[in-house]
RNA sequence: GCCGGGAUAGGGUAGCUUGGUUAUCCUAGGGGACUGUGGAUCCCUUGACUCGGGUUCAAAUCUCGGUCCCGGCCCCA
């Protein structure tokens, strides 16, 4: 027996039929945004992604050579896809530009719970503005999201990259080491940053006021300790927020992010009940079309991980139920099958989902069948009442029946 | 990449410590009892020891390795 790769799944029609639900529900958020849905390939250039999150990514990229000879990498996450797009064939649209996207990711790691090698993402990026209500914009429709899906237990921070690394830039971090810095900072190790920091020649005054900095969590008021155009900044992101009715966000300027091209807003949402897994999504303010060969443009965008999310909202005991079909179509013997396959037709030419034995199945077992189909009606061809130009429509919940001419049964159904 | 726990019909499980008939039970799938009415009952039937090597007269059971899953670490764009 051939099992799925390492870190893939299979979905089945109920599990399908669950995802489809709640996709349709991202996308249909974002349209109330005014986002619109691109799709990029799969696979690109792997120079594409060396070049937006470095080369140390190598390792985790699905990425080989085709036949050709180049260098390939299924895509790791679809920012930078989407903004090559825009480098490439967006670039002279009238700004902002609002493009979504939902598809499958693909990282060579370790899997575990809420992390596959294959994974899918719901993402979106504002391109071409660069105002406190662009964040707003950005951040109030990723709230709207996982309000969308019904999430309860969530925790979003909003923070700002740029003040920390022109803080640390400031107390004489060299640029091409402040990654190690914020990856300490981040995780709030900072007996472990002080001789990193120490050996870079930061003076431990600079250095307290750095952590003080990333210990600034809580509601808009600790913005007052951030001085300067920052503080403003993210009041300004916060006011709008209100003002469009996202009040549930925290200010937590410890939210560090792991790549170099976030500017300056940068914010997460968590999911506690998820364990080590737990961020289901995560964006920010960056400028990455300059890196792709197109001019400097300010975006912001977000992306949401679409397995994690819906793990949640399963810990938290939402369940979806499968609508099942409209109806399914039975005759009573052998000779009105004939006239089964007729009435199938006429319903699926009217729109409503329906089927049809074709096993040859006598009644009981085909009603049994209808039932574990979750099918709303079945309609029972007999001799009798083909007499009359009728059928008997079986309601499956309450078992009640009724005559129906042929002709009058999709209203009925649709009635 | 590191540490630990696992894997028995489609799903859920018993058996494993102490090797020994035809591998347990529930559920599910197919057919029938029921000749024109489902979700009930009964009967028949389908279907599994993750894969490979080793030990042994004999391996689901002991042992080694691979694969996959789960918890955590690293990483997390």
């Amino acid at each position: 027996m051939i099992q799925c790769p390492r870190g893939t799944r299979d979905f089945l029609p109920d599990e399908m039929e669950k995802r489809r639900f709640y996709e349709n529900k991202l996308r249909h958020t974002a349209g109330t945004f005014g986002f619109r849905e691109i799709e990029t390939p799969i696979f690109e250039d792997a120079e594409l992604f060396i070049l937006r999150s470095g080369p140390n990514v190598l390792k985790e990229l699905y990425a080989f050579k085709d036949k050709g000879d180049r260098e390939i990498a299924l895509r790791p996450e679809m920012t930078a896809p989407a903004i090559r797009m825009f480098v490439n064939n967006m670039s002279n649209e009238p700004k902002p530009i609002k493009i979504f996207y939902f598809g499958q990711c693909f990282r060579y790691e370790r899997p575990q719970s809420g992390r596959y090698r294959e994974f899918f993402q719901f993402g979106a990026e504002l391109i071409g503005s660069a105002t406190p209500e662009t964040d707003a914009e950005v951040i109030s429709m990723a709230a709207s999201m996982i309000k969308a899906l019904g999430l309860k237990e969530y925790k979003f921070r909003i923070g700002h990259i740029g003040v920390l690394r022109q803080r640390i830039a400031d107390a004489g971090v060299p640029a091409d080491r402040a990654a190690e810095v914020l990856q300490k900072l981040d995780k709030k190790l900072y007996d472990e940053a002080r001789p990193i920091m120490a050996d870079m020649g930061v003076t431990d005054e600079a250095m307290e006021d750095i952590f003080a900095l990333t210990e600034t969590v809580g509601g808009v008021e600790v913005l007052d300790r951030v001085p300067g155009d920052v503080g403003d900044y993210l009041r300004q992101v916060v006011g709008f927020l209100n003002a469009m009715g996202v009040v549930d966000v925290e200010i937590d300027l410890g939210v560090v992010r792991g790549l170099d091209y976030y500017t300056g807003m940068v914010f997460e949402a968590e999911a506690p009940s998820l364990g080590a897994e737990k961020q289901i999504c995560g964006g920010g303010s960056y400028t990455l079309s300059e890196l792709f060969g197109g001019e400097k443009v300010f975006s912001t965008g977000f992306a949401i991980g679409f397995d994690r999310i819906l793990l949640a909202m399963e810990k938290e005991g939402q369940v979806y139920e499968p609508k099942g079909i409209d109806a399914y179509v039975l005759s009573v013997s052998e000779d009105m099958r004939l006239k089964a396959a007729e009435v199938v037709a006429s319903l699926r030419a009217a729109d409503i989902s329906a089927d049809v034995d074709i096993m040859g199945r006598k009644m009981a077992k085909a009603l049994k069948y209808a039932s574990s189909i979750k099918a709303r009606y079945a309609i029972i061809v007999g001799a009798k009442e083909m007499e009359d130009g009728c059928v008997t429509l079986r309601d499956m919940s309450t078992g009640d029946q009724e005559l129906v001419k042929v002709e009058d049964l999709p209203a009925r159904i649709l009635g």
